[in-house]
DNA sequence: GTATATTAAGACAAAATAGTCTTATATATT
DNA sequence: AATATATAAGACTATTTTGTCTTAATATAC
């Protein structure tokens, strides 16, 4: 899997979000409902993005989490570097930590170029790329949770 | 990570073994020190490739492991596929159960053409590339494995 | 046939990841 | 002030992945 869990949640978490396009704050216990994600869980997963200053949060009553910025000014690649870390742009394809321009392993060349590409695609989408898809498939999240199609 | 450090050892394995190209068994031993990786765990990676057919092993003295078949005709992809088997070819980007054509989550259209382009690589290379590129660079794996370079 | 060399198999342990639960803290409402 | 609502933080548990160790099975050589 090239993300973890954890980055999926946060991915999935941020676009419903953007999909909402609302001025005030959003519980989490709304998103996880939506999501079917344990609310424990994700609370610690949006807690990293409002370190990263990708989210506000605020408590109490009214209270939950929104945006930092507007969904066109988040990009796919913030929400994974925030949770995944940058370990998937260094990483070479057989796990040789010595794997670079210099020490080229056997398949340097050809992964650093796909790798390129998946770098290219999540600095180019942004939140509210996915929020359009999302409205325009007409579909909740939650339907995909439940596994209905193969 | 893309592929489990499991798979990530039978390919380095395979490689390597690619490169001897000799005609008897290499003890994994002899894998196992060149690329110092665990031998027992090495030993049980090795065992999926040879329930899969990608490899043959011999017991007793003067045995150990070879290619099955020439190294032109064993794939990257197969190693994968015996390993790691085939969730990377049907996984969703925001690991939706029912994403798919009928049903696409907002990651769908990017994400399947990436992940063409990553097969496509990976049914491409074969492990007599992985052993041409490995020859071609004099280095040992095991200078990789020293972390000296970043 | 006994000793030696090798893979096969499976029990066990450690580490990383994922998930749960409880308590603390901040804010709003009354 | 008291109560209710929300995130923050951290302890704890469960699961998966990775790694270790022991024993079994098989083949060779003497």
């Amino acid at each position: 899997m090239l993300l973890s869990q954890t980055c999926i949640y946060g991915l999935r978490a941020s676009a419903l979000l953007a999909s909402k396009s609302r001025a005030d704050y959003t519980t989490i216990r709304e998103l996880s409902d939506e999501l079917d994600i344990s609310f424990h869980f994700l609370t610690k997963v949006l807690q990293k993005l409002t370190k990263s200053e990708l989210l506000e949060s605020y408590k109490g009553p009214n209270g939950g989490v929104k945006l930092a910025r507007t969904a066109s000014d988040i990009k796919f690649m913030d929400v994974v570097l925030s949770i995944d870390g940058d370990s998937l742009l260094h990483e070479c394809a057989l796990g040789l930590p010595g794997c670079g321009i210099l020490e080229p392993c056997p398949m340097h060349d050809q992964w650093s170029g796909l790798k390129q590409n998946i770098v290219t695609m999540m600095k180019d989408i942004t939140l509210k790329d996915l929020a359009n898809n999302y409205n325009s498939t007409h579909l909740t999240f939650d339907s995909f949770n439940k596994g209905n199609q193969v």
